[in-house]
DNA sequence: GAATTAATGTTTACAGCGTAAACATAGTAC
DNA sequence: GTACTATGTTTACGCTGTAAACATTAATTC
């Protein structure tokens, strides 16, 4: 066996990433991690200060996978407009990212990292995936200053960061709506919604952006 | 002293609610609410099952005070048209609900309670919440039928809830922008919709509930 | 090339955590 | 008054994050 790993660092970033993504952030375990890595289980801390300090890497991996996915629909390597199609198809890309990597947008996006000024790596990676949303606006329509895009971006980026929100939530609620009429059922409208995720984001986005 | 506390169930509730919102979920145990409640480590077993469902009291007893903030602005007694004006003064409520009682917030729409289903309690006031949300809809605008009502229900409290979490973001961020080129800076963006939060919400909410 | 130093691994140790089990006391029903 | 149930305490266990001491390898200096 050898003693020294060679690449521990990245390997410690994907054995997290993994775990992470299979049994959230809360039930993984710096030690869990270790053992994955096949290392002591304080062997971590010659590359990360904190348990936060790595699942903050986490955090920079999902905003450089995100944008890459927004990116690979608006296409980088051009500059003309793009259609309302293609628009939507990057918002969508956005959701899709989202749901499919449940987890580690949760450690993007929640309480887990409680400042990314401690961690540069995550805080650039942070504001470059927002800019690529905001880059598709800007390639979508023509807007009268840098502050317009900004507000339209605010409002779209809420927009989609909620449906994701409520998006968990409808997995948490019943099935079967009961029918004593004291309150309604949001899960039909969620799942209405997700029924038809193209019309429905073609008019809410459309409505924001010329809000 | 006396051995048995006598109303320990909902005194155990306060008390977490107390330390979650001033510590947040992550940072408060078990034993240390026990503790602040003066009682030993495991008695409050005898009222909860799981720290998990003592958090579930305090998530339902969040929804409850969130419903309250709301149904106060639309008048629960009446049954009149509410004005435009009401309308967003409600959502505005939600905002404020959400803001002001941040880690509570967390608990309730976070990944801290895994299934609501198991908490008849907290899915009840869920679900009650957004019966007023969707209330303060009915009261403001005509629609077709009640499918439609959730559509831009959704719509809204999508929006909603995503402002929230861009709200905790913003505070994770670097307050000065760099002036680099390499990105754009989402805070100030959000700054602004923050400052001008009544025209913002006047606009998007209109523009959702209309698409 | 040998000696020193820095980087990166392991072992051991500790306090705090959620919670299970055994035990103690108080209130209630007969 | 006696049995039963509800509600409290004490003790104990395995897991956690992480600090400290030690071991090994790689890099640097002479």
């Amino acid at each position: 066996m050898k003693y020294h790993h060679g690449n521990l660092r990245s390997e410690l970033i994907r054995c997290a990433c993994t775990l992470c993504e299979e049994h959230g952030h809360d039930k993984i375990s710096l030690r869990g991690i270790a053992k994955e890595a096949n290392v002591s289980q304080t062997a971590p801390y010659r590359h990360f200060e904190t348990k936060e300090s790595l699942l903050a890497a986490v955090a920079a991996h999902g905003f450089v996978e995100m944008q890459k996915s927004i990116n690979k629909i608006i296409d980088l390597s051009k500059t003309n407009k793009i259609t309302k199609k293609t628009l939507i198809d990057a918002m969508l890309a956005y959701l899709d990212f989202a749901i499919s990597n449940n987890n580690i947008y949760e450690v993007m996006f929640g309480t887990v990292i409680k400042d990314f000024r401690n961690f540069p790596d995550l805080h650039d990676a942070a504001l470059e995936a927002y800019s690529s949303l905001k880059l598709s606006i800007k390639r979508y329509i023509k807007l009268k200053n840098d502050q317009e895009y900004d507000e339209k971006c605010v409002k779209i980026w809420a927009f989609l960061h909620g449906l994701v929100g409520l998006n968990k939530i409808e997995q948490k609620l019943e099935d079967v709506p009961t029918t004593d009429g004291s309150y309604d059922m949001p899960i039909d409208a969620l799942r209405a919604a997700k029924n038809n995720l193209v019309p429905f984001m073609n008019s809410s986005i459309d409505a924001l952006i010329k809000s």
